[in-house]
DNA sequence: TGGGCCGGTCAACAACCGTAGAATGACCAG
DNA sequence: CTGGTCATTCTACGGTTGTTGACCGGCCCA
């Protein structure tokens, strides 16, 4: 319930109705709310295999994939929760700090951390609006479709050089 | 106040407290408070200008530049009460999705609605990261750099062809 | 047989919410 | 002076929320 209405409109009531129980019980076993929504947002660290500077990218995408064929549904509610409630916001930015440091430390660029967070900011983008937006096409595509679209992205944002194809438009005329 | 704390934290007495008068004379002038987001959360429609097909890549980064320094406050309300509100979540709906049918219509290839999709997801995780979460280096980056580093990204989403030096890994060995 | 744990329910509390309506008072037209 | 509009406040209602503590029944152990 926290992962489909968020931390607000989730009620404690509602939990126990839905598990055929009564909200003392819930109460019982989770001393207050924010403890339980602690326990349903516990996710297990989810950390990057520490690939060397060069793979960051496959390691990305293959973190990436495997996120795009099923999201615990503790993370979903993490995320559902994390622009409206300041724990959900913390545990957020505690998951997300560390991976991006270790991205930002297998760019060789001196912008390295800024690369690192439009990594981070693509991954959740894709993220929120597959699982909880489910806008667009994005809802239901492939997993394996998604992730070769997105190769190229994510291979540019972390070389060093541009390829030499990307051209920026002429300034003038 | 919903644009920092969302819908459902942000009360009718608190925002009558804010301008110093009395949460009566809120209701008096805004009849509920749906009533109340509507207005604060009415964007001007935001259209990107309907460029032609091979130049939706510059519309598409001129519309971020111009929203990383300085997105209005109506539309952070919106993306922040997105996720637990049906009525922000509609109201998002609305305006991305014409947006999404205009840049599907401008990439040549079969897959064009998922190259939209990901553009858009994009842009929202980017925006959502600078504004909302201020997480990472993307809180306070120029809209310049962000712009620059972004481009070949997109090129790549909306070009009918990768760019060549973009290669897959090798599947063995 | 008795007594303590344990899963569970019930009723209630205080706080807060959105909302409604009556009351107050200032201002201005006649 | 009067009456009416207007901005504003006050009080209150009904509902929901998180949380609490008393109560109850079954089960196991002595």
């Amino acid at each position: 319930m926290f992962a489909e209405l968020g931390y607000e409109r989730t009620t404690i009531r509602a939990v126990a109705r839905a598990a055929g129980v009564d909200a003392g019980l819930v109460m019982h076993y989770f001393d207050s709310k924010d403890n339980l929504f602690s326990r349903a947002a516990d996710l297990p660290a989810d950390e990057l295999p520490s690939g060397g500077g060069e793979e960051i990218v496959e390691v990305l995408l293959a973190s990436l994939s495997g996120r795009l064929d099923g999201e615990p549904v503790a993370s979903l509610a993490v995320l559902r929760s994390m622009l409206t409630n300041t724990d959900a916001a913390e545990r957020y930015r505690a998951a997300a700090e560390p991976q991006l440091s270790q991205i930002t430390t297998a760019i060789p660029t001196e912008d390295a951390a800024l690369r690192a967070s439009l990594l981070s900011a693509i991954v959740h983008g894709v993220i929120i609006e597959r699982y909880l937006l489910r806008l667009g096409r994005l809802a239901d595509a492939s997993p394996d479709q998604i992730i070769e679209l997105l190769r190229p992205c994510f291979q540019t944002l972390a070389a060093a050089e541009m390829p030499p194809s990307t051209v920026r438009p002429a300034s003038a005329s």
